[in-house]
DNA sequence: GATGGGACGTTATAATGTTACAAAAAAGTC
DNA sequence: GACTTTTTTGTAACATTATAACGTCCCATC
């Protein structure tokens, strides 16, 4: 069970656009989310998952923490770790492992695996849908016998806007 | 660049096999990879290329750290982390960042991203090729104006055999 | 208003990876 | 071979990322 096939928002990270409407709207959708399933969206939860959707780029784990200090917390490491497992657990965040960064789900209904276009310059990322590609995948992994729960997806490069700037 | 489209060896990671066979054929390729390109097979890079093939899954930096000072070595982190950048930056190697571990590449003269399928219980992992998948993710990639540079995809579940003795 | 499970605070520690600089070894040059 | 230059390694300290253990608090339910 990779994806369903919903449709998705259309990515905009690499696009200039109101990020703060973005966060403005996951927030709330977090909060309807939470409610339908019965879960604790605490303070600190929505703290986490607002200052990465702040971030206008994937966030590590202690810059978050770093931040909610500045905010007058007194935060300690477990604290962010577990506020960022539950958002996790429940798709509201994905987890870059190849930056060991997290960044806001664009649709967390859905649950899936995120796939992320990374630009090494200005290390945003942006997520992505793989309609074809996640069963070719399947069928791949199948056909050596090895059952699929989980996958990681995650290209690096340069975004268009850094490769304009390159030249 | 994603990957070169020649024949691959057949992936037997979750086979039963003479798995001492592979690390001779790897350290012997290696060998025959480094004369030709004129790179150093130093030692201690020799030393942990074999470690990591006598492994018979994904090996951590500490791992092969603790493994070289038990066999009289006298290793701090950097020895290792030089030795496995070495070997990562000329395709003896591929380090699967979902587990903060390196494991052997089965055709290191490709120049290649790996995939791998990684095997949550066991956790054997086997790197596999993914023809058409590539171009797929280019495509994909381009329609974003996105210029890619390397992939990492790790797909995790389980094994044949321990789907078995799941059941 | 007891009480039980989940969430949080706190301290310490584990695991992974890097910087900086000195010494040694190897390779190139005459 | 003696010199210089480059590459590799040794060493100590440090940085970053993540978890363990345990006690306390909150709060929903009974
Ligand atoms: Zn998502
Ligand atoms: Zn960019
Ligand atoms: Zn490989
Ligand atoms: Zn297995």
């Amino acid at each position: 069970m990779l994806q369903k096939s919903l449709p998705m928002p259309t990515p905009i990270s690499f696009s200039v656009h109101d990020h703060r409407a973005c966060m403005i709207q996951a927030i709330d959708q977090a909060k309807q989310l939470c409610a339908k399933r019965k879960l604790r969206l605490t303070a600190i939860r929505q703290q986490v998952l607002q200052l990465i959707w702040q971030s206008h780029k994937p966030i590590g784990a202690y810059d978050l923490l770093a931040l909610i200090n500045q905010q007058g917390g007194k935060a300690a490491p477990p604290t962010i770790y577990r506020a960022l497992d539950f958002l996790l657990e429940h798709g509201l965040i994905h987890r870059l492992a190849s930056v060991n960064a997290f960044i806001g789900c664009i649709c967390p209904e859905h649950g899936h695996q995120g796939s992320f276009l990374i630009c090494r310059q200005c290390h945003r990322a942006q997520e992505v849908t793989h309609p074809t590609l996640t069963s070719k995948l399947q069928k791949l992994a199948q056909a050596q016998g090895f059952a699929v729960e989980s996958t990681i997806l995650e290209v690096s490069g340069l975004c268009q806007a850094c490769q304009r700037e390159q030249a």
